[in-house]
DNA sequence: AATGAATGAGCGTTCATTCAT
DNA sequence: GATGAATGAACGCTCATTCAT
């Protein structure tokens, strides 16, 4: 029965991010539950309360992410083409979606589960750190930012909406930015 | 009586920019009067739906930010630092308010009045386009970039929650993209 | 001053009577306001009630009616006819505004203006009588019915919806069932 | 749980039958919900919309008006007995509840769920028809009459309020204009 | 006397949450 | 564990009524 409560569990999230991703927070549960193909109150069960399920939602994206900064990481290719390819990927890995992460983190945190939340940030951003960092010493990410400003900017892009190529345009220009200063600049 | 109505559609589009600037469009009427101190059938005799309550207000924040800009453009100060200076006060403007503008640009146009929403939005971007092509002609912002990129990161950027001193690293990093481009590089 | 008040009083009267026909109580009073050609606060310093104005409208048309059924009794004409034509005029009268009445009729009396409505249907009622009694005299209509049957039948009757040509063949089989009674029936 | 959802949508229904009775399509659904000792959600589940519940409840009452008349069909009586009989218990069937069907029939379909209603008065309709039929087949019910003309009659009779003596008394005119029309008239 | 802006109770409806089965 | 019917607080909105001008 474990196994039966586990798939259940997985798919009233990928539901969860579905409606999330299209409605944010408005996103009603009993949709949810419909899209999981399950009662309200196995919704429940997994998840005593909407704000848990949007939190777990938001994780579940959050990791998602994360794995793919460190594959990329791992991947052993160049540092500087490294960075900026996951920088974009972030931000157009699911842009509807991390609409979700900004409400989020707009608000305070009220229970506990928040901290899971931040933790799961903090993991994004450790991975984005290594992959900063190893750009930086490779003399391809200009030295003098951070990664919270470099994580403050993927947050801002990955909400855009618009022309892809217009989104793609200005994802071009900040990674201009963030080449390297001319030493003579 | 007309002063005391205006008096009060006033006070009712503030409250409102209040809270939607909190809360999105889920604040609900209810707070917006009390905010505003009037009663909710006043709300409603000058905004006959929410939805009309909602696009009034943005269209008022982005009347006010188009009036930054021009004010900025006749100010006739130096081209570069004119629209740099701008682009900072675009974005610090009202932060969590502009939250708003982002949620209504995600959704189709239901309604008449949401023209006036794209109106106003092409009204900004006009003003913004007078001090990007001032700075390009003076040669202080790089010369192939458009209005629609820089309006895109305007908004992106304008949504962002966080340490002030982390957000304009990034904005800074953003309008170093911005720079005019070293003709060798 | 006071026959633009009183000219003011018919024209809410009027507008009232057009606004209950169509939508009956559920009407508002705003409606009637703005067909009236005043403002709402006319219509409450005439009527202070919606109860009120109601009431009046009520009133005015069954005034209207009994005054058709007495220009009948006067006429002059033969008795039978006058009977069976005033019966189907109270009838065709005015179909959807009497919808009204039927609704009254069914409440309780709540305030003292109720009884000016009684009144007037008391006044109708004798109208009616009055047309009756020369018919049954006169050997037109059987003996053996009374007003307070007839004024059912009508009133009953003058909310009927429906083709015209279906309900003039149900009025006539009710006329035809008020015919005199054969003597060895 | 099934047979309770199932008593709980015939608590509402006849709950809603009663309040409509009384106040027409103006009685609150509050109201209903606690007539039938449920909330006020439980209503919406069964009926999501007002209007539906309104249709709801004339079909139900329109259907138990329709087994009555076939129940007098199949009693195999005397043809123009059944006739009569009928048309009185339809008409003091259940007085007040039937103002509910002369408003419904006022306005238009706006949804689906009107054609029920259409549907359940004609088989109501139908029902009379046989009686109608077998009654003129008999001789016992005047050869020149329309269903429609009956239904007609039946609708508005049903909708008066008075006396119960005055009322019998008026349904016994017009059963005397059913009567067959003397030859020789 | 007339106006119409303001008020707030009340209505239809939605939705997170509970709980009997 | 899962289900889905039941619940009721809360929301958007309407409208009779009041009152400052």
């Amino acid at each position: 029965m474990r196994s039966d409560a586990q798939a259940n569990r997985d798919r009233v999230l990928a539901a969860a991010e579905e409606v999330f991703g299209e409605s944010g927070e408005a996103g009603s549960t009993e949709e949810i539950a419909r899209r999981a193909g399950v009662g309200i109150g196995t919704v429940f069960r997994h998840f005593p309360t909407k704000q848990l399920l949007v939190e777990a939602t938001v994780v579940r994206h959050l990791a998602l992410l994360t794995a793919t900064a460190r594959a990329r990481a791992e991947d052993g290719g160049e540092a500087g083409e490294a960075f900026r390819t996951t920088f974009r990927e972030l931000i157009s890995g699911a842009p509807a979606k991390l609409a979700l992460l900004a409400l989020r983190e707009r608000t305070g945190a009220p229970d506990d589960s928040a901290d899971e939340v931040r933790a799961a940030a903090l993991r994004l951003r450790d991975a984005v750190e290594v992959l900063l960092s190893r750009g930086q010493e490779a003399g391809e990410v200009r030295a003098d930012t951070t990664v919270d400003e470099v994580y403050v900017l993927i947050r801002a892009l990955a909400n855009t909406r618009g022309d892809r190529s217009v989104v793609d345009g200005a994802v071009g220009v900040v990674l201009d930015g963030l080449a390297p200063r001319r030493s003579g600049a």
